[in-house]
DNA sequence: GCGCACGATGTAATCGATTACATCACTGGC
DNA sequence: GCCAGTGATGTAATCGATTACATCGTGCGC
């Protein structure tokens, strides 16, 4: 198997045809005779010969690989969105080239670049916010097809659920058992869209449940949020802290077990504690994350399924191919009645 | 910036100078006149001119590009590793394309075909036993280079920690703290040397504390393993059931918690209960999960470098390359005394 | 003042595939 | 029997870079 200058070249001298009719033999096998395809395919597999990728990339300039930005892979949500995106590509005869921005700025513009230097076909993104960030601009500049995944607007395809009513409903869930005085808990608002939208559909959720103006308690991302929770929101007496947190994701809802367990409060006997995204670790913790799910690898799926589809047909990805899946929501152990006793 | 036929020969007429000239300003600036180069660059830019990365690839045999084969994205294991060698690898300049394999052997096969065929530097990747692996064997056969994460075997080079004395020093700690009865819980053996290793480590620890013949429960990784935990192990009277469950990794160890809440037996108080691998999550549970654990990152980050340097140097590497991390211990809240009435 | 070495730059071959176009052999219709 | 049409195959241009080698001045030593 030295296969020292194998190329179409050898193929094509020991199978005794041309290098054309080796080309035809892996990309339309039914434009060349029968005997003359087992001939070759033959010889190509004794020889263990693969086709060079860069020069078929280079004359077809198509490279059948797309690029993905997203956040970071310590958080579930996007190793799991990911790894949908991984199935989904291989499957279609597509690589993948992951980059992590860390919810940097700089490195989303860092990791475009890279993609845009890189011959990707297309891009599946996560960025901070759609609106203002200038490495989707930097996309769209470039003409290269793209999908944002989790991220919503108006003007750009994207593959996502509708936080905003999925929070405003959690709202009305928990309204519904009894609770009145509900905080929310979230990362940094400016870092996210996604932040941004389940802080509405909060807002809406306390509006429509006709409930006191809402606390909103905005964390650090990456510092220990469980002693700022703590701190803030339960270092309270019973009568006045709320009796329920809703937490922008389910990262967050985990700090926010721990910090009532911290301060000794108790869930959901005292405290219900509900999370957003889903991950699938939740349903294996104790108590089991009551939350908002999202179809995590699905939205990768589904990003990738509506690239390859416009890159096979050739159609422009608009706004308007944008995917709404529906969310969902897991009964867990983390949320119940309001105590009885305000 | 309406690239369209954007290549370096467009670059070099409208700075007046050779594409040769273009190319030495990219690739050794320090052998054309500032002033050209001052030139060039600006044309460049101008015309947001990228270097064609598959002619590069083509011409110079070299993509820099890292192939990576891991088993699942599901567990933080892999999705922490999988970041840092991302984050390495993007530092040294290198692309990765990761597949995942969901612990089949097929997919490891498939997934080094298609890394094969997909002209990557070098190769990074967890399979399920570096002795069987037959993906593993076509990779050196086609003599690429790879460094193996997470498996050790001396003829290969490895980046792992020792995981046999890790488990051992861990037996020894549970003994340190009064328990007798611990029994070990396990993926299947067969689909991992990492977790053989651990059960060795597990039998070597048990016998130098000069204790009983171990249990082992070996549980379906996939199925819902709370269940079968309890069943088998949590179903006893007080004064039979083990004191401790060493478990193999740290999703194990998470459901076994499940199993023991299932079960009515409180952890650490009746039940202490260990993990193995360290993710992050850990540290934000409740209990913070007790574990010996490893620089995930870290394996990721030394995996890249120890490719890339060889990739530099021209060096091949080899099993002497293998690199051993040092484990450590996460003194969590899910490990105990064992409890004092017997 | 001559020639040589050296540094900057240009010319053209090359990497390994795809593919438009040319060629060739056959078949069938008239 | 001839010619058009068809299908299999070959020839050679092409994708966009890198780079060995050629060229051209310039400055320096003697």
């Amino acid at each position: 198997m030295g296969a020292y200058p194998m190329g179409i070249l050898q193929v094509a001298r020991q199978a005794q045809v041309s290098v054309a009719t080796v080309s035809r033999v892996f990309n339309f096998p039914d434009r060349v005779l029968p005997a003359t395809r087992l001939r070759v395919e033959e010889v190509a597999s004794l020889l263990g010969y693969l086709p060079n990728a860069s020069a078929r990339t280079l004359r077809t300039q198509r490279s059948r690989v797309l690029g993905v930005v997203l956040p970071t892979l310590m958080n579930p949500v996007f190793a799991e969105c990911l790894e949908g995106i991984a199935r989904t590509a291989a499957a279609g005869g597509y690589a993948i080239i992951p980059h992590t921005t860390n919810y940097q700025l700089a490195q989303e513009e860092r990791a475009v670049s890279l993609l845009l230097a890189g011959n990707v076909d297309g891009v599946i993104l996560v960025v901070s916010n759609p609106a203002t960030s200038v490495a989707l601009a930097r996309l769209c500049e470039a003409g290269l097809p793209y999908v944002l995944a989790y991220n919503r607007h108006a003007d750009h395809p994207c593959v996502s659920v509708q936080s905003e009513e999925a929070v405003a409903a959690l709202v009305a869930r928990l309204a519904g058992l009894g609770h009145h005085r509900i905080a929310l808990v979230t990362g940094q608002l400016a870092a996210s869209d996604r932040a941004q939208q389940r802080c509405r559909g909060f807002e809406v959720g306390m509006a429509a449940a006709g409930l006191a103006a809402p606390a909103v308690l905005e964390v650090d991302f990456v510092a220990t949020a469980a002693q700022q929770i703590c701190d803030t929101l339960l270092r309270q007496p019973a009568g006045q802290r709320p009796t329920a947190l809703v937490c922008s994701n389910d990262l967050l809802a985990l700090r926010s077990i721990r910090a009532a367990h911290l301060a000794g409060i108790s869930v959901p006997g005292e405290l219900s504690i509900t999370g957003f995204d889903g991950i699938a670790l939740g349903v294996d913790l104790t108590p089991v994350l009551s939350t908002s799910t999202q179809p995590n690898a699905e939205i990768g799926q589904c990003s990738v399924e509506l690239l390859v589809q416009a890159l096979a047909g050739g159609a422009v990805l608009q706004a308007a191919c944008s995917l709404t899946l529906p969310h969902g929501w897991r009964t867990g152990e983390s949320c119940a009645a309001a105590p009885v006793r305000l």
